[in-house]
DNA sequence: CCTCAATCATTCAAGATCTGAATGATTTGT
DNA sequence: ACAAATCATTCAGATCTTGAATGATTGAGG
């Protein structure tokens, strides 16, 4: 999962550490340790029950709904260095989650699809993700929820939110 | 900013790459990557503006209103091993942000305070991550917003901020 | 056709970052 | 006093990222 950087780095050990009354005023913050801390929990839990990380689930994800049509395409929609994605793609199908195939229109393009088995393993890792979501936003009703996503979606995707 | 271990990493040049419709139904990723890019647009800001970036801006917040006794507790606010924080203040310590003295009562630890530089600094940073965040949530007005800060708090803090 | 530039996946080496154990100083409990 | 625990710090090994280089393939122009 990871946007580009910078990531700062969750202790795993210090997940359950008090959050800094720092935090009670500066949105910015309390929202990086969010994100933080889905992604050091997503991982964990993922690991423990399906074998895969934060990173792969997301891949998955855009794999499955973006169909992206390179491995270029998909590095920027994960904002990844292209170069990342290949250890990446070489671990889901050596694990036989997703599939390679040249691009018969363009055989410089590979393109990644799920096979049955990472269909599968989406389906259960979003089940792991919808958990992990409930607890870092706990006390949000369903509505409030729907509104948070399409504000994080941002302008343009609430533009055609609204319309859809 | 870092949390731990698992960060997961932005692409810089990836900032403001289209979101991947895969995030359309998927709160966690949404957050995760939320996350990043206030992370990494802080740290761009920040660096060009003062100098630090977003996990020398946490620390001097948490430093502030914490008053951590030890640089192990200001470790643990942080998500960090305790060997981290030694690198981060002896660049803080140089930049004349932040003072390491002794704690008289236990020469052990070294209580880490605020230079009346790291004050300005802090203040000068204030402003800028409010912008990161105004324009992460963008579209939320002040009362959701505040609502979102008291659950992202968690239920401890919920509890606290309806009592106050 | 044939060449040149651009694009793609991949590899590799260099650099940055993080973790974990080891160290020496200091405190606490017995 | 002594032993165990705690603290800041250092260091080396592991991990992870980046950036340039490579070889294959495509498209444009002449």
């Amino acid at each position: 999962m990871g946007v580009q950087e910078h990531q700062q780095h969750l202790d795993p050990s210090g997940l359950d550490a008090p959050l800094p009354t720092a935090f009670h005023d500066r949105l910015a913050l309390l929202l990086v340790r969010t994100g933080d801390r889905i992604a050091v929990r997503g991982s964990e839990r993922l690991e423990a029950a399906l074998g895969i990380d934060g990173a792969d689930y997301t891949a998955l994800a855009v794999i499955s709904q973006d169909a992206p049509r390179s491995q270029q395409e998909l590095a920027q929609l994960l904002c990844k260095a292209p170069a990342m994605c290949v250890g990446l793609l070489d671990a889901l199908e050596a694990s036989g989650l997703v599939a390679r195939e040249r691009d018969p229109k363009d055989r410089r393009r590979s393109i990644v699809t799920l096979t049955a088995a990472g269909r599968e393993v989406l389906a259960k890792a979003d089940a792991i993700a919808a958990e992990v979501e409930a607890e870092a936003i706990e006390g949000l009703t369903d509505a409030e929820r729907d509104r948070l996503l399409a504000v994080l979606l941002g302008p343009a995707r609430a533009g055609a939110a609204a319309g859809a």
